[in-house]
DNA sequence: ATGTCACTTTACAAGTGA
């Protein structure tokens, strides 16, 4: 009997920063599994200790300054995966596969590509080449879930201003092509299933330009299923409360949490 | 597009990445 199972997936924007932050929306949503992304530390410096007293395992695959995945789990977490086989730049620590409770969770962290016609952007393509073929090798007949930033709007829906943002990095279509191509293998775009054909949710807004005062966001953190773990879909939602200044100690990070429900 | 943030360093300002 499988009881119902709340995951959340968040860019904290360094998890040193953000730590307090994190350690309330665990106390609002408790969340049985949480993916966190661009944590930008070493594994040696996570915040182990405080997520345990939290009531949480959890699980790093960090590195220095930069990216840094974790997930973390009410549940024990034996570790599947830290990055996949072909990736373009092996040495940035972008995924994490898990095995907790009776799901396989990657947190997933996608390469930004900077923009278009940039060396950056090449790499981003060649990145979700070899992510694709890494899931290929999934078996997708169990509950598999892709948690993270994918650093990609899949359609028009899930940016503010379509026209505006056409052909730009993180909206173009080479990227919207490597989303489908991960659908094509049969995950599930869970985001959208349950928004329908609506714009957004957004669950990232940059911090330049005023941009969540302005409503300029994009909806790039994806949670992508395995059809026995879309099956079990009730919900998901973006706290976009935690994007305000106001909403907790510290400042927000760039991206608000999705919350993940399953019956 | 860009009114910011977080990281690093022959560091205390400036470059990088987002």
């Amino acid at each position: 009997m499988l009881g119902r199972v709340n995951v959340v997936t968040w860019n904290v924007n360094s998890i040193r920063q953000r730590l307090p932050r994190l350690i309330a929306m665990l106390e609002r949503h408790d969340p049985d599994v949480v993916c966190l992304q661009e944590t930008k530390l070493t594994d040696d410096a996570f915040p182990f200790d405080e997520l345990r007293d939290a009531g949480y395992h959890s699980t790093s695959y960090g590195q220095r300054a930069y990216n840094g995945v974790a997930v973390a789990s009410k549940q024990p977490i034996e570790t599947i995966a830290r990055g996949f086989p072909g990736d373009p730049v092996p040495d940035e620590a972008r995924l994490l596969a898990v095995r907790t409770g009776d799901l396989m969770v990657a947190s997933v962290y996608a390469v930004n590509g900077k923009s278009v016609g940039d060396a950056a952007y090449e790499v981003k393509l060649a990145w979700f080449d070899a992510l694709r073929s890494w899931v290929s090798t999934l078996d997708r007949s169990i509950q598999v879930l892709l948690a993270g930033d994918f650093n990609v709007a899949p359609d028009d829906r899930d940016v503010h201003d379509p026209e505006r943002w056409r052909g730009k990095n993180l909206a173009s279509e080479p990227e919207r092509d490597r989303i489908r191509a991960l659908e094509a293998l049969g995950l599930i775009d869970l985001g959208r299933e349950a928004a329908g054909d609506t714009t957004g949710p957004f669950t990232f807004w940059d911090y330049r330009a005023g941009a969540f005062h302005r409503g300029w966001g994009l909806r790039i953190d994806l949670v992508l299923g395995s059809a026995p773990l879309a099956s079990r879909l009730g919900s998901v939602e973006v706290d976009r409360e935690e994007r305000k200044p106001t909403a907790g100690e510290g400042k927000p990070s760039d991206h608000a949490p999705v919350i993940l429900r399953l019956r």
